[in-house]
DNA sequence: TATTGTTATACTCTATAACTATA
DNA sequence: TATAGTTATAGAGTATAACAATA
């Protein structure tokens, strides 16, 4: 068994079944407590607009793990809800460049702000220790996901 | 801005939106790599029949965050497939019981062996600092969760 | 009447296949 | 030919509304 034979690390008993169970568990309820305004390849694909700038369509549809069709049409989606823009890429004619419009960086930081309201509550609930252990994981799951990712 | 005002807690730069949008990136990020025989939905609610047995439709409903007539479908569909069964509760007339089958239990058993090697192989490219914390962070992930279910 | 569950119907998200435009 | 993107079409998952059966 996998789960028995590669732990995950320092834990005593925590082990790459737990964690994803953990995570599981964890990520059903941050589903069902956050407002459903959009999709959860909608709002990633916003933050990503708005924290590293345009992108293309395939680059988008590639970071999120769904088809170029899906991403066009979510894009022309969101176009409509005049939350990005597309332009034409001058290196490329075939390539269509989207961006964030100042609306679309409103409804970034809105849904951040409405996401961090609402789990600072439970956050700030926990043992100071537990509390720290969580703040200090954050870089791991981060660099957990771009491995996942390049693989 | 709530980002700079309600700090996760020990880390210099965590803060709730981080953490929280690193586990939608992450378990998306799981979700999407372990081959899709069902929904997230499905698979929960066979884990939670697996874990803590049979329940009535209305009960399943609620636990993942779906409405009574998506359930049920979802019931439906499980049943097909040989996953589950449904029966009357003989304390009431109207409840249906929804039970795993054996076929349902080595379901549950092989996706969680198949996600725990896929997330098992990131881990290991962790640096050891890293997966260290990610497992230390394990037990307050949990603790968050009771916490988030409560409120 | 209230509760449990189902059926009927529609909308959103995503996929595959076929097509257009540019390199 | 290969690449970037779109259009056309279909399937899965979920929601609301209306209904049936039981308490």
């Amino acid at each position: 068994m996998v789960e028995s034979t590669i732990p995950v690390g320092g834990g005593p008993n925590a082990e790459p079944h737990d964690l994803v169970e953990a995570l599981y568990a964890l990520y059903a309820q941050v589903h069902r407590q956050t407002p459903r305004e959009m999709s959860l390849t909608a709002s990633a694909t916003l933050t990503r607009l708005n924290d590293f700038g345009p992108a293309r369509v395939t680059a988008l549809a590639e970071l999120q793990g769904v088809t170029q069709p899906s991403m066009t049409s979510l894009v022309s989606s969101l176009e409509g809800s005049g939350l990005v823009t597309r332009r034409r890429d001058p290196a490329d004619g075939r390539a269509a460049l989207v961006e964030l419009t100042e609306a679309g960086r409103i409804a970034v930081s809105r849904r951040r702000h409405a996401q961090a309201e609402r789990f600072a509550a439970g956050i700030a609930r926990l043992p100071d220790e537990e509390r720290e252990r969580l703040a200090a994981a954050v870089p791991a799951l981060r660099l957990l996901d771009e491995i996942l990712r390049g693989e």
